[in-house]
RNA sequence: GGCUCAGUAGCUCAGUUGGUUAGAGCGCCGGCCUGUCACGCCGGAGGUCGAGGGUUCGAGCCCCUUCUGAGUCGCCA
């Protein structure tokens, strides 16, 4: 049961009001924080998003009724408090606090609203379990770290839009229902009713809209798009996320690097005041791949891998003979410093890269005296040994790692190792940015499953034009002209120049495997468009919600996405998806099949 | 689907080699307190040790099954 505001009007937020108004009346309202009570004294702490602000409640001077009213206040009540701001003299002034120089003698007050003893408390020092805040997700963001996010979320948009309106783009929403288009990751369905049997698809991304619009002349098109995946979450991937989506007509791959590096800039300094240096960093695909076994690279500490092919070539030691003979290489890190591990330690690290279709590592410790020890010290000649620990730079007290198999195990399995031991070692720091390019990625990949290729970007992914001519003898060798912005290790974003002529998007079609006709049911309308007037244009979207995570020092997007799904794309609070209504499903010509026991 | 970790009071956790009545801090309830600010002091309530089965004289602890959550691999054009 709870008052009426009737006749009380807002007039500070919280953490607003401050000492040039003592002596002035001051309307706040708010949820109770904490109530400490003296006694016949009563201190209120009171919260709304702002911040805190002390109310006083003094039984020698307060009406009775007031008094008691304020004695019945337990945490997150709902207040309203009119009252004068008087100064706290010297000692009780809380450093500690915004508001902390002063307090309001309460003269009128309203319980709004009552509140049940929480599930938990709203306390960043307290750390509750996931399920549990996402289930009253509603009272896990009163807490601060969460409200901070929520509202560094706010202003990071707000400053790319001033950006990008004074770059000369122009928001267009595209649709949410729009056509599945099978490729890539599955499609969210939504059946028609008008239509039974028929789909929509919710968009992975506003890809072909927005190279419509180019076609229609909209030259530079953003949007603050929410994009659906139905595929297993992770830590930095929610089924229903947000990306800044923008594309650009007669630009290329540098205009595009351009503008957004700026963007970034401007979001960085203006929220962080963190300068980033531009230009950003470029580093080809090839090259992150061979320094870090990543084509989003953590550059913010060293350990990069060394390929040791050559050095131990011929050499009797099966596993790295085989690796080599079968097309692979042999490759290592220099774990610096880590040659104290204990072997139970090393071992997990061996664990650990089997989890990435690594067969195992090999490892040397150099010792404090020079000596070297390995459990594949028996295979090679001291000499052999020592020339690897050379290449490797390895000085006393060092750990070399070293992994032979398939170029794409090696660089999978080093490069999570590296990372794995950036965490060990504390390596890295949170607010610490390294941004770079990852350009000319591989425009097809060779899928075993399928038997076939597949685009690595997305189809509309415009070749090198220096590879043009590798499209039809050589396809995996054909570079794109697609770039992804990362950041600590995260794609931030990625993006491409776009293929505008229509027989060369046709050509990728058939390299990809589709039918003329499967290609024309597909996307179709994109090629009739394409036969009236394309401009060259390219874009790129960021991943918003990565962007916020990385900002804030969040360990994962759920921190910074209001109502976040969990693991198995659920919703703990709605209890989203749900079944839904017999009549519902007939409307939509739907039948549920059940699965066999 | 695989692997790893976790599940003990409302919350966060401890719980020794398998041994008496399962503990702590915070929160909650009651009492006292006029300068607190993570107020303090006194008292109190609160437990299906995730669930089921087994071993044992005896299980929070050991074994099996299972559920839930997280991380990760696969997957993510």
């Amino acid at each position: 049961m709870g008052e009426y505001m009737t006749g009380l009007k807002r007039s500070h937020m919280c953490a607003e009001v401050n000492e040039k108004m003592i002596g002035e009346n001051v309307t706040v309202m708010g949820w109770v924080q904490r109530r400490r009570d003296l006694g016949q004294l009563l201190f209120i702490a009171l919260r709304d998003r702002t911040g805190i602000v002390q109310i006083v409640v003094d039984g020698n001077t307060a009406e009775k009724a007031l008094f008691e009213k304020a004695e019945t206040v337990r945490s997150e009540f709902v207040l309203a408090v009119k009252g004068k701001v008087s100064a706290r003299t010297e000692q009780n002034i809380n450093e500690n606090m915004k508001t902390g120089k002063i307090e309001i003698i309460a003269e009128e007050f309203r319980i709004l609203s009552e509140s049940e003893v929480l599930p938990f408390q709203i306390e960043d020092s307290v750390t509750v379990k996931d399920d549990l805040r996402l289930k009253h997700r509603y009272l896990d963001l009163r807490r601060p770290s969460q409200l901070k996010n929520i509202m560094l979320r706010h202003k990071v948009v707000q400053v790319i839009h001033s950006f990008l309106d004074e770059e000369g783009f122009l928001e267009i929403e595209t649709p949410i229902l729009g056509k599945s288009t099978p490729e890539g990751a599955r499609d969210y369905l939504v059946p028609s009713r008008v239509h039974p049997g028929n789909f929509y698809g919710l968009p992975q991304s506003p890809q072909l809209y927005k190279q419509l619009l180019m076609v229609s002349g909209m030259d530079k098109y953003y949007q603050i798009a929410k994009c659906f995946r139905d595929e297993d979450l992770r830590a930095d991937r929610q089924p229903e996320f947000t990306q800044v989506d923008m594309e650009l007509s007669f630009v290329d791959e540098n205009d595009i690097m351009d503008i957004n590096e700026r963007m970034m800039q401007k979001v960085f300094k203006e929220l962080l005041d963190v300068d980033i240096k531009l230009p950003l960093q470029r580093m080809t695909y090839k090259e992150a791949m061979e320094r870090y076994g990543s084509d989003k690279p953590d550059i913010r500490f060293g350990m990069e891998l060394k390929n040791i092919s050559d050095i131990v070539k011929g050499t009797e030691f099966v596993v790295f003979k085989n690796a080599l003979e079968n097309g692979g290489s042999v490759r290592a890190i220099n774990a610096k410093g880590c040659g104290n591990f204990p072997r139970k330690q090393i071992d997990s690290l061996v664990e650990f890269v089997k989890t990435y279709q690594a067969k195992g590592l090999a490892w040397i410790v150099v010792n404090a005296d020079g000596t070297l020890k390995s459990q594949i010290a028996k295979f090679f000649t001291t000499e052999k040994l020592q020339e690897i620990v050379d290449a490797m730079e390895a000085k006393a007290g060092d750990l070399i790692l070293i992994c032979a198999d398939k170029n794409k195990v090696v660089f999978d399995a080093l490069g999570a190792l590296r990372l794995e031991l950036s965490k060990r070692l504390e390596l890295t720091k949170a607010d610490d940015f390294a941004f770079l390019w990852i350009t000319e990625f591989p425009m097809l990949e060779w899928d075993e499953e399928e038997n076939r290729y597949v685009a690595v970007h997305h189809p509309f992914t415009a070749p090198m034009e220096q590879d043009l001519e590798l499209l039809e003898k050589e396809p995996g060798a054909v570079r794109a002209k697609a770039y992804d912005i990362v950041l600590n290790g995260y794609e931030l974003g990625g993006g491409s120049i776009r293929i505008h002529r229509r027989e060369i998007q046709q050509k990728m079609f058939e390299l990809l495997g589709f039918e003329p006709e499967d290609a024309q049911e597909r996307f179709g309308f994109l090629l009739d468009a394409f036969q009236y007037g394309v401009p060259p244009h390219g874009g790129l979207a960021f991943g918003l919600d990565r962007i916020i995570m990385l900002m804030s020092g969040a360990t994962s997007i759920r921190d910074v996405i209001a109502f976040p799904k969990v693991k198995d794309a659920s919703c703990p609070m709605t209890d989203a998806p749900n079944v839904v209504e017999q009549k519902q499903l007939e409307e939509l010509g739907i039948a549920i099949v059940k699965e066999k026991e």
